[in-house]
DNA sequence: TCATTAAATCAACATATGTTGATATATAAA
DNA sequence: TTTATATATCAACATATGTTGATTTAATGA
């Protein structure tokens, strides 16, 4: 499929423009801390970051088992566009948990 | 809905894609004409005008029973963006069909 | 090797969206 | 008013997409 149709569909969910939204503000982060912070399940996590990297949004970098993501740079046109536009929309930001960071991130705190 | 998430669904479409680059190289075209042209019927292009028209990418004008649809100038900066990223996309674009305004539009003739 | 854990994938289900044919609405003309 | 016609809307159906819990994969350390 054109890149310009995929990452209209990958902009097409509001799980998506959140995930955008947060990386944008905390730049690179985990799995793992994404979870933690947007209390959201892993699978779900998975699945919508696979489709913003597919669709040219995100890169990501393992390290170990974790697996970073960010927003990609450099963004085509179209893409640092709609980026703008989700810096505009007026959405209630979680904070960010660095659950990993600490070493909070075990099932003996369940907090992964 | 927030008019950008509104004009990103707007734009997660092919037919709807099809329809925004046709009227990007026609100007002002009816339904009418539309069906002609592209080989659609009539309530599915009914539906995806609505919804381009609704997402802020078109204006309609009425004359008599028929209704004009164009590109709604000015188009704000986003969805300029994504009107420019479609008309660099490999499309088909099929020929139009003047039906309406060369009296050929009619039952006798079993184009509408 | 075995156990642990982060992340990816899968299967089942629910919801959203597009297509079609039928019907309703509205304008124009007889 | 009646008829014809362009467009809009509706109902039924099919397909696409998102969510969840379970399973698999891969990397780490005992």
């Amino acid at each position: 499929m054109e890149i310009f149709l995929k990452s209209v569909a990958a902009l097409n969910d509001e799980t998506r423009i959140l995930l955008l939204r947060f990386l944008d503000v905390h730049g690179e982060v985990c799995v793992c801390d994404l979870q933690n912070s947007l209390g959201m399940i892993q699978s779900r996590l998975s699945r919508h970051l696979k489709i913003l990297k597919e669709a040219g949004f995100l890169r990501v970098e393992r390290q170990g088992t974790w697996a970073y993501y960010k927003i990609r740079t450099p963004l085509d046109r179209f893409r640092q566009e709609a980026l703008q536009e989700i810096r505009h929309l007026d959405i209630q930001l979680p904070p960010r948990k660095k659950a990993s960071q600490t070493g909070e991130c075990s099932l003996e705190q369940g907090l992964c």
